[in-house]
RNA sequence: GGGCGCUUAGCUCAGCUGGUUCAGAGCAUCUGCCUUACAAGCAGAGGGUCGGCGGUUCGAAUCCGUCAGCGCCCACCA
């Protein structure tokens, strides 16, 4: 049969994967095997696959396919994420484009146009993960915003409502003033910032009899208008909501301020100084200006000495003409000098930083900024759109958060619910212990809308449904008469993570249909796959509800995964095109040589530098599986004796499989998915075609191959198989392919559910091992005498060995790898022989004139030394008394045992010395 | 400002409770090979004062302290 010498993966990965579908071999119902479940962290519906994607799909197949070929009910539930801000963000940009606004659209018919969006590119994403071997259960696809999850969630909303957990309220918020909606703590991101920070001047409002008396250290501002304060800030423009300044008691310089009033520059109002150690008195002058709407800790001032808070914004940040309202009211009240008063109406309607920069330049220009410095600053920006988040007061719904803490700490710390890698407990155990209320209101329309209703008269109700909702608005107002019409559904959507944290109970209908049977068997979910990053998002919070509402952890483990990044360590970005395209890297290595790929740089927690070459490299192993196969299968069988050399390499090929099984295992409880890979990568590369197959590979006699004997025919093929199922969760494809070319399959039959069992190996075959590594060394040690004297691997050379040959048992498959024609022992080693050492036994090879004596004399004095050397620092070790008496008796053996050998190997070194 | 982590070969990283001749792996590099599975390959080789300093110990890549550099997370300094 004539077969390619290189792998074309596009060949066969289709043709698998279509038939891993047709026989259900993905499909999981409950069963009386022990459930292994994974649900996927549903990508945004409208995403497409990146390679932060490839890593952690990988991975989860990985485990995935491991506990399926551990004979476990494997599980992996895909579906995808309405990512509400993401989503509503697109659809409207994609509405702008065609010249529509979303303003101008109803709610139904703008969830229209997003329904239509999520249909067109819903969904691509789940077929791109096909391509790259993902064994989802595809029949359970699901959608966090689909019929079932969306009233499960709704359920939880009024669950939690009525158990007082979630409460509507007036807070100071995050505000996305672009997205014009709030957002939670976790969705800003602070980013440092080159900006100014202006000193402002704040002047008495009263008159001040003499002067004031210089000492006591304050520090007195005067100039033509009077006395004033300064104050710094870095954002002028909110001076219009300036209702207070704040000092702190005990700041000695800015004694001379307690208890008077002062004018803000530009509005003209005059607002009280108040005292409050919260003020920082080596920041800037020591004075503060206080604006409650927006500032959150101006707020906590506010609520503490009741000021007012003046709201200046329109809630896409340009300036509210409540600003110039202000200024009348207040110059109504006091008049102050028009010295200090410039009419804001002028600033009406300009957007926020555009009015910093103008009121800055108009303060300079009437002589009310002392002066203007450059400032590093670090401000919050809506993770999603990524503009400046703007503190502001809004009405919003919140759940309460300590009671979730509470349930969701001990499990963590306890190890209930295990973290790879552990470091993440900590991250985990500080945000718990520190947590806040979330803001679970978002202004937006995609989404699941919040099941509350006002009635006419004031208050609402929260319901799971609008009849619901009626009869409680009924007995609430006591008016029986009551519509459905009267009615007012709030207009607000649910945070997109108050889906997404019900989903590994959601995904078995644990909410509307609790202790049903897929809940009961498939839940807990055995693993999670995710980035730290969204650890307070989803993770948290998902062990939140675990325990809320199916009393337990929502899974077992949780594996972590790094970023990705391109080799020089940058992170993956549209704007540096430096993030490949996971498609097409398929498309050229194959899905199972970007699964290695990715997975031979991936420890756990670590980032990824990920790099093509290693791309290249699970493809060059692919093409060496490939060629291992097509050398095995195009072999010639006879009933024949089996060599000597065929019959050790098969107990010792054995003997190193469950030995790395033993490896591999003890891996994959640790979650070390890249060293479990190399393991196998090694074994079969290096012990497997390099030792094995060599060792096994039959003789060309007449320039014809021999055929193979049946018995080692057969154990060859055993242990492809063996070592095809060591690499199926890491490369499914090939695996798949080879598998089934192995052996006679039955239809429908796959290496997926193929089982893989290895008996723990026994201490006998260990030592087997143990003493073929000695072989190894001996075949590599003639290999490289070759090598330096330039001798073919096909000339046949002679061994010789003084005294007696410990690896007697092994010299078939000596003579065969190093192509001997006779291994001797001798008493003394022929004349003009090159020598090693291996172990204390020395070896020679006889070459006659080939040999160069000078150079074999300098070898072998370098050998000397280095031995001698370490022979000195061993019997260093032994002299010291306290030495032998404070380590432990194994120890002290050992360094004598080390002495004797080198001693052993010093006195036939200089042997071979005088010999030459 | 607090917390966590990292620093071992040219690159990416292992090295678990200090002691098996412990300084390792993969990739890259160098040398020689188109040897009848595979040149996307075969055989062989070179390469590191384990970030600096100090300490504990009979013994330190491993434990402790400190300094330097890097990274991440959290935090209301205007």
């Amino acid at each position: 049969m004539e077969i390619s010498s290189k792998y074309s993966p596009s060949e066969v990965e289709g043709k698998w994967y279509q038939y891993w579908l047709d026989n259900k071999l993905f499909s999981s119902k409950p069963d009386g095997r022990e459930p292994y479940t994974v649900v996927i962290p549903p990508p945004n519906v409208t995403g497409v696959l990146h390679m932060g994607h490839v890593l952690n799909e990988t991975i989860q197949d990985i485990l995935v396919r491991h506990a399926r070929m551990e004979g476990k009910n494997a599980c992996w539930v895909p579906g995808t994420d309405h990512a509400s801000i993401a989503t509503e963000a697109k659809v409207v940009n994609r509405l702008a484009e065609q010249g529509i606004k979303k303003a101008d659209l109803t709610r139904e018919e703008f969830l229209k146009h997003a329904w239509a969006w999520t249909e067109e590119h819903g969904g691509i994403i789940l077929k791109q993960l096909r391509k790259l071997g993902c064994s989802c259960d595809w029949d359970r696809t699901a959608f966090t915003m689909d019929g079932p999850r969306s009233e499960s969630v709704i359920k939880v909303f009024v669950d939690l409502y009525r158990k007082g957990l979630i409460y509507r309220g007036v807070r100071m918020v995050n505000w996305d003033p672009k997205a014009l909606t709030a957002l939670s703590d976790e969705e800003v991101i602070y980013k440092e910032e080159h900006t100014k920070l202006y000193y402002m001047k704040y002047y008495l409002a009263e008159a001040v009899p003499g002067d004031f008396v210089a000492g006591e250290g304050n520090v007195v501002h005067k100039d033509e208008k009077g006395y004033y304060a300064v104050v710094a800030t870095t954002r002028p423009e909110t001076i219009m909501g300036d209702v207070a300044m704040c000092i702190n008691p005990n700041d000695p310089k800015n004694q001379w301020l307690k208890g008077r009033k002062v004018i803000v520059p530009v509005v003209g109002r005059v607002i009280p100084v108040i005292e409050d150690e919260y003020v920082d008195i080596e920041f800037g002058t020591g004075c503060l200006k206080v604006t409650p709407a927006h500032d959150v800790n101006d707020y906590m001032l506010g609520e503490k000495y009741n000021l007012e808070a003046i709201d200046i914004f329109n809630d896409d940040a340009t300036l509210s003409d409540r600003i110039a309202t202000a200024q009348q009211k207040s110059l109504a009240e006091v008049r102050v000098s028009d010295d200090f008063v410039i009419d804001l109406q002028r600033y009406v309607g300009t957007e926020r930083f555009a009015c910093r920069r103008q009121i800055a330049e108009d303060m300079v220009a009437a002589g009310l900024m002392e002066k203007i410095e450059d400032y590093d600053n670090k401000i919050g920006c809506s993770e999603r759109t990524g503009v400046p988040i703007e503190p502001k007061l809004s009405m919003q719904w919140f759940l309460k958060m300590q009671h979730m803490a509470d349930i969701a700490l001990d499990p963590v710390m306890n190890d209930d619910i295990q973290f790879y890698p552990a470091k993440y407990k900590n991250t985990y155990r500080h945000w718990l212990e520190n947590i806040k209320d979330w803001c679970i209101s978002r202004q937006l329309w995609w989404g699941h809308r919040i099941p509350a209703w006002y009635l006419p008269s004031g208050g609402f109700v929260v319901a799971e449904n609008e009849q619901e909702a009626l009869q409680l608005a009924r007995e609430k107002s006591g008016n029986p008469n009551l519509q459905q019409t009267d009615l007012r559904q709030d207009e607000d959507a649910l945070d997109t993570w108050f889906s997404s944290w019900l989903w590994p109970i959601s995904l078995f209908d644990g909410i509307r249909n609790p202790g049903n049977e897929e809940i009961k068997y498939y839940y807990p979910t055995a693993d999670l796959v995710t980035g730290p990053d969204i650890i307070f998002f989803w993770v948290a919070r998902m062990i939140m509800a675990g325990y809320e509402y199916e009393h337990k952890m929502p899974f077992r483990h949780v594996y972590f995964t790094g970023i990705v990044r391109d080799k020089l360590g940058r992170k993956m970005s549209k704007s540096l095109g430096n993030s490949p395209d996971p498609l097409d890297l398929i498309e050229r290595f194959g899905a199972d040589g970007v699964r290695m790929g990715m997975m031979l740089s991936a420890p756990a927690g670590n980032d990824i530098l990920f790099d093509e070459v290693l791309c290249e490299q699970g493809r060059n192993f692919n093409n060496k599986i490939w060629n291992a196969f097509r050398l095995v299968k195009g072999w010639e069988v006879a009933d024949a004796e089996q060599p000597e050399a065929a019959r050790i390499a098969t107990n010792w090929f054995a003997a190193k499989l469950r030995i790395a099984a033993e490896e591999l295992a003890d891996d994959f409880s640790k979650y070390r998915l890249s060293e479990a890979l190399m393991t196998v990568y090694k074994l079969f590369w290096d012990d497997f075609c390099s030792w094995y197959l060599e060792m096994i590979k039959p003789a060309y006699t007449d320039g014809k191959p021999q055929p193979v004997d049946r018995t080692t025919y057969d154990a060859t093929l055993q242990f492809f198989e063996i070592l095809l199922k060591m690499l199926h969760p890491f490369m499914p494809f090939i695996t798949e392919e080879l598998w089934q070319a192995l052996y006679d399959r039955k239809a429908g039959e796959s290496i997926m559910r193929a089982e893989l069992h290895l008996p723990a190996p026994t201490e006998a075959e260990r030592q087997l091992c143990t003493h073929f590594e000695a072989v190894k060394e001996v075949i590599t040690a003639v290999r490289s005498v070759r090598s330096q004297k330039n001798i073919a691997p096909r000339e046949v050379l002679t061994l010789e060995i003084l005294n007696a040959n410990p690896l007697a048992e092994f010299e078939a498959p000596i003579m065969k790898m190093a192509n001997l024609a006779a291994i001797n022992i001798v008493t003394e080693k022929s004349s003009g022989s090159a020598s090693f050492l291996v172990g204390t036994t020395e070896f020679a090879i006889p070459l006659g004139n080939l040999i160069d004596l000078e150079a074999e004399r300098k070898k072998l004095e370098a050998e000397l030394q280095r031995i001698e050397q370490f022979l000195g620092s061993i019997e260093k070790k032994l002299a010291n008394e306290r030495f032998v008496q404070n380590a432990p008796a194994a120890v002290v053996e050992m360094e004598r045992k080390k002495k004797a050998d080198a001693e052993q190997k010093i006195a036939s070194i200089r042997e071979s010395l005088a010999n030459l």
